[in-house]
DNA sequence: TTGTATGCGTTATCAA
DNA sequence: TTGATAACGCATACAA
């Protein structure tokens, strides 16, 4: 049993493949009896008729697909891949909605290829994790106007829009939860060493009472310094229950979206998903006005109050 | 600057459409000059010509689209995620390595459109987490030989491919490893309760000796009643820290591929994820050789030596 | 209000 | 060894 086309409809409903086109699609400008349009729409389901996409792509010069690279951690840490896919399922789901579908591709390796990107054509992409150097490489493979977002990533382009977790309010609540200047900071060391500078500066502290996560080893002998009872801040839910072996009085920024895995007790800020929201509409808009541009290049993940 | 097609190449090289197309497909049954085949593939990679697939797609009927379907839990569990966050890396990357392009999709709430699959054309589908009801409505919307594989999931259904881990094996070997028979099991709810069932009667232990988790309170009230020191089994690595706080001697059967949270001294019994390489090879079979048709509906997923 | 005809970029059949 | 050309299924400008 082959799958039905407009053809098909066209035949059964004894009218012209324009005129069942029109009425599939709700065309505005054309007027349609409703006698056939009726008609229409009750073969259509009765032969259980779905849109080609791979036809309506080609006329049309737009897939509704959208890709989102997932750059492998050169030493991947077992937490990251729960924040990667916390946001995967976010994106997704807002794509979804939106009609669009989601090409899902891990990019991994030396020499990765690209030629998915521009095979399929892609409406829209989202890079995660990104590191400067292969953006770099990557950034060469679009660029024809198709909108392209960085996520958890930090990279130096004006052209592209990035998403990262809004540090400097998470700070400053983190602070104020703290009641007193905190004294050291853990934190992850992500992927991209722009990132984690980022991180480090707005921050406020010192560079020596910065610890950026590398072993428990490490981490252990930079707490080994730290006097019992001091107040700190860590980046990053994962690393909160090492510290707080040693260290109670800490106020934890949770930016991998998994803040149940912190105990009650703990000061927790925590972030929003809802800025997906606006950002894939931003992208919706921009696959559908070419010449939209929005000024907003960084889109902050804000605090939850 | 538009993207470059077969047609401008064909211009370029002073050929026809045709004679560009034996070559860049290198097309056996043709016989195609040195000469004018290294023209044409120089002025190919000058333009960075890549392939329409939209365009290729309409022609072969064949997309090289493979559908990985996510069906959420109803009540989540903060582990679950990893689980399929792993199949889902493996599964990409091994369509990827034979040349496959994934789109993800989460299947959610109570009408879920199943449309993407048919618009799509997809040429495989992998079914995370399928319950029995939804399968029984999914299952409707494809089956016209398009090879559809159900992971973790335990599917009453003849005409699909089910991998699952080998409990059985797992089983012998936690059992092996425990010195002597266990008295107790503690595993996942699932989503599915045929599956439940199944881990139940490969265990051999008595359903009063069986505990499937739903809190942490029912958990250790079940618990209570072991006498500490007694031997048992854990399925799932997620649930073992919370039973290792008051019984020590269990084997865990890591069943969602993170090993590496449970203590090292406990006894582990891993999977290997390589099955996946012979599912998908299946698949691109099942996809080339419409006729292609295998009995083995089941997979296991072999336990580690 | 409806129909005809063209093209989107490929592949593949047949002819040259 | 190459080239015209007909599909694939859809959307739409233009005719009727």
């Amino acid at each position: 049993m082959k799958k039905a086309t407009i053809k098909d409809i066209a035949k059964a409903a004894g009218v012209s493949i324009a005129t069942v086109s029109y009425i599939l699609n709700d065309v505005k400008t054309q007027s349609i009896s409703d006698e056939t349009r009726v008609k229409v729409l009750k073969i259509a389901q009765q032969l259980h008729y779905v849109t080609n996409r791979s036809a309506r792509s080609l006329k049309l010069q737009k897939t509704g697909l959208i890709g989102i690279l997932l750059f492998k951690d050169l030493e991947p840490k077992p937490w990251s891949d729960l924040n990667y896919v916390k946001t995967l399922y976010r994106i997704e789901q807002l794509c979804g909605e939106r009609g669009y579908h989601v090409i899902f591709m891990q990019i991994d390796g030396e020499a990765p290829s690209y030629d998915m990107i521009r095979e399929r054509n892609l409406d829209g992409v989202f890079l995660i994790n990104v590191d400067q150097e292969r953006f770099a490489t990557i950034s060469r493979y679009f660029g024809f106007g198709i909108p392209v977002f960085a996520v958890d990533s930090h990279i130096e382009d004006t052209l592209f829009h990035k998403i990262i977790p809004d540090f400097e309010n998470g700070f400053r609540s983190a602070n104020a939860r703290l009641g007193e200047t905190p004294e050291f900071l853990v934190m992850d060391a992500y992927n991209d060493a722009e990132l984690v500078g980022i991180v480090k500066r707005r921050s406020g502290l010192d560079e020596a009472r910065i610890h950026v996560y590398e072993s428990k080893e490490g981490l252990n002998a930079f707490l080994s310094k730290i006097p019992a009872g001091s107040p700190g801040i860590v980046v990053n839910e994962f690393l909160a229950n090492e510290v707080l072996r040693t260290h109670e009085h800490i106020a934890v920024l949770c930016t991998s979206h998994y803040p149940d895995i912190v105990p009650a007790k703990v000061a927790k800020i925590t972030y929003e998903l809802n800025e997906y929201k606006q950002v894939v509409d931003m992208m919706d808009r921009n696959i559908h006005d070419a010449d939209y541009s929005n000024p907003d290049k960084f889109i902050y993940l804000s605090v939850s109050s």
